[in-house]
DNA sequence: GGGATCTTACTCGGATAGAGCGTGTCCGAGTGCTGAGGG
DNA sequence: CCCTCAGCACTCGGACACGCTCTATCCGAGTAAGATCCC
């Protein structure tokens, strides 16, 4: 039960992404030395958002990263399941029908019941975390922080951020 | 975002010590064996079980473990925690702090709006497990499952528990 | 024959190797800018 | 002075080692039953 950091980066990198005018793009580079991180691991989750259509990659020179679609239509479930993966964290194994004394499989008609609750709660944290989109969190983000933070995004997008040709 | 194997035997392990009388023992060679997994790895998470106060392990020769209390005060999350440990899978290492042109502490008066919304949809996910008790899993089961399951289980127990001396 | 004791076998408990995956890094392919050279 | 072209620097993309956690295992400590010996 343990979330790789990647997540972390993916979400804030496209909270960054966000105060981005539409024609433009930021460069990963910029993206890692904004949040101090290792530039090539930056890039291995910034990769998975483009293969999952949420970011669109610009290669070349000026090129960069930019949204594929508006914050408001990028949920963290998306975030969450492009960098670490599809399959639910819980996998029923099916251990009860193992073992010496097996009987016959046309018994266990439903499925087992541990399994069932473990992803019903599972669904329950993902419905959650699809309901909240970037938006959402970034307005509330700027609400209780005040815009001494936004300020320096912003002054950091403009300085970094390119338009394209 | 993976959990580990030992989740769900430990969860199946309990499940199966539900069905055993108060005064009686249930050795770990006998759960594993029914489960067809490997002792020594099962012990490891039985272990943990007892070590949480979920589980009762009595030493020697006829002994074993038993529930520590009755199936319906023992829920879900218990177990997960137990095995898993109790940190939360999303864990926020505050990057937007990092970074070259940090502003002063101060203006981050709230937690990071990120971490916020991981934690409350992990909350959703914990508050689901923890209303979820063994009883009710194993009671929704024989439902689905129908008579023959539990029956296999009962034999199981009636040929390998103990009753304590 | 009864009781104490010693051996024994069985249980849990903690410490110890191996495998798989996440973490971190590197080098290569592609592209647009830039400068020089020629018309 | 303007156009063409070659070189180049910068970007993303995929392939490659390292470390840690999970998986699997082994050996040691403790305990109660059972056999044995003594009274």
């Amino acid at each position: 039960m343990k979330l790789g950091e990647g997540v972390e980066q993916a979400m804030h990198s496209v909270a960054l992404l966000s105060d981005l005018s539409e024609d433009s793009v930021l460069p990963a580079k910029a993206i890692a030395s904004f949040y101090g991180t290792s530039l090539s691991y930056l890039l291995k989750h910034l990769q998975a958002l483009s293969a999952a259509g949420i970011l669109t990659s610009v290669p070349g020179p000026r090129g960069g990263y930019k949204l594929a679609r508006p914050s408001n239509k990028i949920t963290l479930l998306d975030l969450l399941l492009a960098v670490e993966g599809h399959s639910y964290a819980f996998r029923c194994r099916e251990i009860r029908r193992r073992g010496p004394s097996q009987i016959d499989s046309s018994f266990y008609t439903a499925q087992c019941g541990i399994s069932a609750a473990m992803l019903s709660a599972e669904r329950l944290y993902r419905d959650a975390l699809a309901k909240t989109t970037i938006a959402d969190v970034l307005a509330q983000s700027e609400e209780s922080n005040g815009p001494a933070v936004a300020a320096r995004t912003c002054a950091y997008i403009a300085a970094h951020g390119r338009s394209l040709g």
